[in-house]
DNA sequence: GTCTATAAAAGGATAGAC
DNA sequence: GTCTATCCTTTTATAGAC
């Protein structure tokens, strides 16, 4: 529903959550820009909070149809897809001149002490985004080798992501960004070589 | 000084920035715990902001006496330097129950538009950790391919650090951490058996 | 330099009419 | 379901005595 005032405040939440953070963004801020007066709010949310757990779950199913087709459009190879997914952060990056990043990591970071609910909700978006790309490194066959851990190798794809996403933004330089993933790339090209000195 | 109260008061907020965020910590928390009154702090201080500048440049003041110098006690070898180093930001994240990793992370990730004066710090901090341990691939000679941009690669090792305290708080589980350690490990050694076979 | 008291504003949330 | 008005708390910051 394109008019549905709750999807109207979980969307500009989504939007203000990523761009000013969670305790910085108030319920004026989402207010005001939805257009909508504290009783339609609290009407569907009981709190604040609760609005943090709908942009959570609004992430955690977007996260096939909203991140990772648009990025996969047109590329087969399981392992240029993995690179794919990295350049739409990249993209991201460029538009908003290196501020806004990964909105899930920033949020993991700015909770210290987040409810439980919140605090699994994140953790579902991480292992959401980690298993899409453990599967690319399944598929990828015998370019890796088989005995290394994919699961592992997905995270640590995540990790670079995140930390190339944190250094361009504190720096406001993409080309922190750009030098993250090049050795990520060079990681890559040396499991391949391994890979196939052991076949 | 350690009865030096604008000291005091910096310690306090060190802890708590880490601890709950910037936002989320109040004058009121800072005032409570270092048993002063709001009139001391905004005599040294003209507002939290300047508490937050001066907690930077206390952490980056820090990294050597503080965080270099305890990691690398007792090691010698420049790239074992880098992994003791990891193992420190290991050792808060255990000591924490995976709530409390890099507080500099935390708040880069946290402050979405910062000050430029807070942000330029934020800065300084990484690249002060970076060179830090660019000296050490610097110092490892051969056992690095020549060829390779070390600066990126100490910008890389940041990343990991930086991703897998993310990761270990989110799923409040060290192993996280440990999986991504390991895949750096993995990297080294790659990267030392292709600077042997070049030699 | 440190204390008390308090101003001034913002933020989350509620009540009740419509 | 939505609007207006408002309560209550927290928070940053200031004033002025000591």
């Amino acid at each position: 529903m394109p008019g549905d005032p709750k999807q109207k405040i979980v969307h500009a939440a989504m939007e203000l959550f990523a761009l000013k953070g969670f305790n910085s963004t108030s319920i004026s801020d989402l207010l005001s820009r939805t257009q909508h007066h504290s009783g339609s709010l609290y009407h569907f949310f009981p709190g604040k909070q609760d609005v943090l757990i709908a942009v959570l779950e609004a992430y955690r199913e977007g996260i096939r149809p909203m991140l990772l087709e648009p990025a996969w459009k047109g590329i087969e190879d399981p392992i240029e897809r993995i690179f794919a997914l990295l350049r739409s952060y990249r993209g991201m990056l460029v538009e908003t001149d290196c501020t806004y990043g990964c909105p899930i990591g920033s949020l993991a970071l700015e909770l210290h002490e987040p409810d439980p609910k919140v605090r699994e909700l994140l953790a579902e978006n991480f292992s959401a985004w980690t298993s899409a790309v453990e599967s690319c490194l399944h598929e990828a066959g015998r370019r890796i080798p088989p005995d290394l851990d994919k699961r592992a190798l997905a995270e640590f794809i995540l990790t670079t992501m995140e930390g190339g996403v944190m250094q361009a933004r504190t720096h406001r330089d993409i080309a922190y960004f750009d030098r993250n993933i090049a050795a990520l790339r060079t990681h890559f090209d040396l499991l391949e070589t391994r890979a196939q000195a052991h076949a």
